[in-house]
DNA sequence: GACAAGGTAGACAGAGCTGTCTACAAGAGC
DNA sequence: GCTCTTGTAGACAGCTCTGTCTACCTTGTC
């Protein structure tokens, strides 16, 4: 299953201004970047007028908003998906990242480069990266025989992919990522894999 | 030993003018972001002129590009000194991230960061990035035993620390990525600790 | 049939951005 | 003594950005 990313995929003549934008917004903000996308671009190619967009949205902040939140429930909704058809186990983890880091304008975690370019308090950006965090924590943890250390292991391996997310990001290329980051796990849970 | 990552601390009446611009950049650019730092506050922040900036740096990609060499410069020497000062074993990585993430303004890696919010090829930040997570990874295997599995271990452990440095950046507080840091590197590497 | 919701079309304001320009001054090195 | 470097001071051009405004149209619902 190739994951689809690009929201712009799911527009429809019978979308809805307010799809056609937000889903625009989504691949443009993650794909150059949330300050170096404009209003203006966003319009243009959501093929809505400014009047219309500012119906939906009433502000860029309003609008940033919305994508983070869009993008955190579309990302847990597609790794948890993706980790249950590869068998919920922890070696669902790898056929999983594998496809991210391979699809298409692969750019890393959202979260994370919006928290490197976004440093003030107009958006919602820290609090909904420590709430996307937790979500991942949880479905890995998901992944382990539920014993009394699993919370503990579980955090170590969350950590270790978001190393493997920023590797993959900066290699542009993702099988030395995988191939440390299997070793890793292979190490912390050996039990399990 | 507390880093002064601050690089305005060292300006005195006696630095030039361009130094001045650049400590002023470092500092601007690593907290607030890049895109997000205007020129125009560069200049009144540095106490110089317009005309005294375009002469040290023809652009603001300019700029940008000596930011990230200065960045990149600075941190590794400050790392490699604070482990060695640590005694140069692994266990030296503890107090030297700990120090760090404590600093004042911390914000995570600039190399990281400014990966998130630049997608295009006007600057260096690509290949300075490899380069700075190379010189890591570097500075981490000399704190091994030198056996052949050396290499393959400091990647791994220079993955988790990639972790650890978003986990302290997102919760604010240094103390659960360092201690989760610890876990896994206790595991990965138990005969070094 | 009235009315609300959602849409088109585009001018405009006001701010911020990068970068250029002219004119002048002080000190160091050849 | 002349020239080069480094600096001051600030106006200005030209662009992009976010957000407002007026005027008009279509469609579904009560």
């Amino acid at each position: 299953m190739k994951p689809t990313f690009t929201a712009r995929e799911q527009i429809t003549d019978a979308s809805s201004a307010r799809e056609r934008i937000l889903y625009t917004a989504h691949d443009l903000f993650y794909q150059n970047g949330i300050k170096s996308t404009g209003i203006d671009k966003i319009i243009s190619e959501s093929r809505v007028t400014k009047t219309t967009f500012y119906r939906h949205f009433s502000s860029k902040d309003l609008l940033i908003d919305t994508y983070l939140e869009y993008r955190h429930e579309k990302w847990i909704a597609w790794f948890n998906e993706s980790l249950s058809k590869h068998g919920s186990q922890l070696s669902a983890l790898y056929p999983t990242l594998s496809d991210w880091f391979q699809s298409t304008n692969y750019r890393g975690c959202a979260f994370i480069n919006g928290m490197g370019e976004l440093n003030d308090n107009t958006t919602i950006i820290n609090p909904i990266t420590t709430q996307h965090k937790e979500a991942m924590l949880n479905s890995i943890k998901n992944l382990l025989n539920a014993d009394r250390a699993a919370t503990n292991i579980a955090q170590q391996i969350a950590m270790a992919v978001d190393g493997a997310i920023i590797k993959a990001q900066f290699d542009q290329c993702h099988q030395p990522a995988l191939n440390i980051l299997k070793q890793i796990i292979n190490t912390l849970a050996p039990a399990e894999t």
